[in-house]
RNA sequence: GCGGGCGUAGCUUAAUGGUAAAGCCCCAGCCUUCCAAGCUGGUUAUGUCGGUUCGAUUCCGAUCGCCCGCUCCA
């Protein structure tokens, strides 16, 4: 069975590949942020594929979209990200431990429970009172540095005049996208609830730190899922998405024994959400090995209701000047249930705010995963073998095409061969050198076939082809070499 | 952000205050009829910046990056 790929051994393997590297190489590199070279970027994109396919071409229940990164400030005020944006950290001097601030307790015991980022004058405000404060660690009680401001969104500026610019963030997460476009996409689409909207883009956020190659990097691509549904039907639709989306790994070949669900406890929950399921996978690295790929929550009404909010707070954000931190969210209507983000069912003539399941996976850390769990080394006749086992689907590389030598007419078959199936999906041609090199180069790529073109192929038309796992080959006639292939590969 | 470890070619490893060496990989050619064969030739490295020095990959300082742990985070 597979070995246990350790980090080191994956991250070598990438870079010498050219599946990542590390940004911006020839500088000395910037933290946190990696390029996809050539495989790469075909397994990515074959992941992409992968999740869309299954979310929404599948589904007759799901349609697509695809936002603008940089969106309206006030997107973020009522999504709650422009006023938590911000992480104060303090060090006790006793025992060198961070915490939180908005974590500490006071020593009379009075708990205060934040679990979501507060902004950034309360939290200094909160500062000041460290006095009283008790280190979780060691107990000491008052003995904390000044604290730290952590900003956990990107800015930037809009328009070339810079007298009159915009601060505007970069989008953490994908999701506000579809809620902002909920009611666009229904009165486009006559899309009915149930009914989901998906998206695939890139996100960004200051995390206090990165980690583990690819695992937690500040740019990072999300695939997400809004799933719309009738409040008291959305406890089915989670159970009913916790199931596709752990199913789908395991179909793109994740093994088992490396997969599991972790069901958030009340007091982690999210301030938007009533219940979060995190499917995570066996990483080697890390403290618990454990961590996640994808978290599927019950976001409530929240987002929507918020979003009504926000439209009603225009007329603050034009007499503010664009000022976040000087407006307030107008309260919510009365009549909420008749505002602009409201679903009206025509069937039962009711009105109402859908609940939102939200499966949001990683792009970036499903792609360690499926690389990590393909990854294995094996003992051929006294030589390492490393491969990678990847599902069909996500293999960079289907087939490699090759001529058994470089003579005798075999190249010129085996190129037209190579010209007829690079029109159907992803091949590569080779006549360099001894075949089985460029059978184990093709195993290092995870090319799952190789088509090679023989003495006997100029006596009976056929040719052999040799499966990746088990290094085993068939003939097959060569007008048949398409078909077999496509049908292995389940294209 | 803290603590620890590490940074010599694409990879794995040498060596040295005075010409940076090798194996594998890679490229070209020859040869090769099924799993990294052989022969010939070739490309490529001291992370970056600065200091000391006649001379620094080596000593010193800073910086960047990666890994492990903590912290943090979904």
């Amino acid at each position: 069975m597979a070995k246990l790929a350790k980090l080191d051994d994956i991250v070598s393997l990438c870079k010498r590949r050219g599946f990542i590297f590390q940004s911006s190489e020839i500088y000395g590199g910037l933290a946190s942020c990696y390029d996809y070279g050539p495989l790469g970027a075909e397994l990515k994109r074959n992941i992409r594929n992968a999740w869309w396919k299954h979310v929404v071409q599948m589904r007759d229940d799901v349609v697509g979209l695809d936002c603008s990164i940089l969106m309206h400030p006030m997107v973020w005020k009522a999504s709650g990200h422009a006023d938590k944006f911000a992480d104060l950290v303090t060090v006790c001097r006793k025992c060198g431990t961070r915490s939180r601030v908005d974590h500490l307790q006071d020593h009379e015991g009075s708990v205060e429970e934040h679990t979501e980022h507060i902004d950034i004058e309360s939290a200094k405000s909160k500062a000041a009172e460290l006095s009283r404060k008790v280190c979780p660690a060691c107990g000491t009680i008052g003995q904390f540095g000044e604290p730290m401001a952590f900003r956990l969104m990107f800015e930037t500026r809009m328009g070339a005049n810079v007298e009159d610019t915009m601060t505007l963030f970069l989008r953490p997460e994908t999701a506000q996208g579809i809620f902002v476009n909920f009611r666009n996409v229904l009165d486009s689409t006559r899309v009915k609830i149930p009914f989901g909207i998906a998206q695939i883009g890139k996100s960004f956020r200051n995390e206090v730190t990165t980690k583990a190659f690819i695992f937690r990097t500040r740019e990072f691509e999300q695939a997400e899922l809004e799933f719309f549904c009738k409040p008291g039907t959305d406890e089915e639709w989670f159970e009913h998405w916790k199931q596709e989306r752990f199913n789908w790994y395991i179909n793109l070949g994740i093994r088992k024994e490396n997969l599991r669900f972790r069901e958030h406890a009340k007091d982690e929950l999210a301030h938007y959400a009533k219940a979060c399921v995190d499917i995570e996978y066996k990483f080697p690295f890390g403290s618990g090995d454990w961590q996640e790929l994808e978290g599927i929550a019950n976001r409530t009404d929240f987002d929507l209701r918020q979003h009504q909010r926000g439209i009603r707070t225009m007329n603050e954000w034009y007499d503010k000047k664009g000022d976040l931190t000087k407006i307030t969210l107008k309260e919510e209507a009365e009549d909420y249930l008749k505002g602009p983000l409201a679903y009206f069912d025509e069937e039962t003539r009711e009105r109402y705010i859908p609940y939102v399941i939200e499966p949001s996976a990683g792009i970036d850390r499903s792609m360690l995963a499926f690389l990590v769990d393909a990854y294995d080394e094996e003992e051929v006749r006294g030589e390492q073998r490393n491969l990678l086992r990847f599902h069909p689907a996500l293999a960079p590389i289907k087939a490699g095409i090759f001529p058994l030598v470089k003579k005798d007419g075999m190249p010129e078959i085996a190129m037209n061969i190579y010209q007829d199936l690079k029109r159907y999906f992803p091949v590569f041609y080779d006549e360099k050198g001894a075949v089985g090199r460029r059978y184990r180069r093709q195993d290092e790529a995870g090319t799952p076939f190789c088509v090679t073109v023989d003495g006997q192929t100029k006596e009976d038309n056929t040719v052999t082809i040799r499966h990746r796992d088990s290094m085993e080959q068939v003939r097959v006639p060569l007008d048949q070499v398409k078909s077999y292939l496509r049908d292995k590969l389940g294209l």
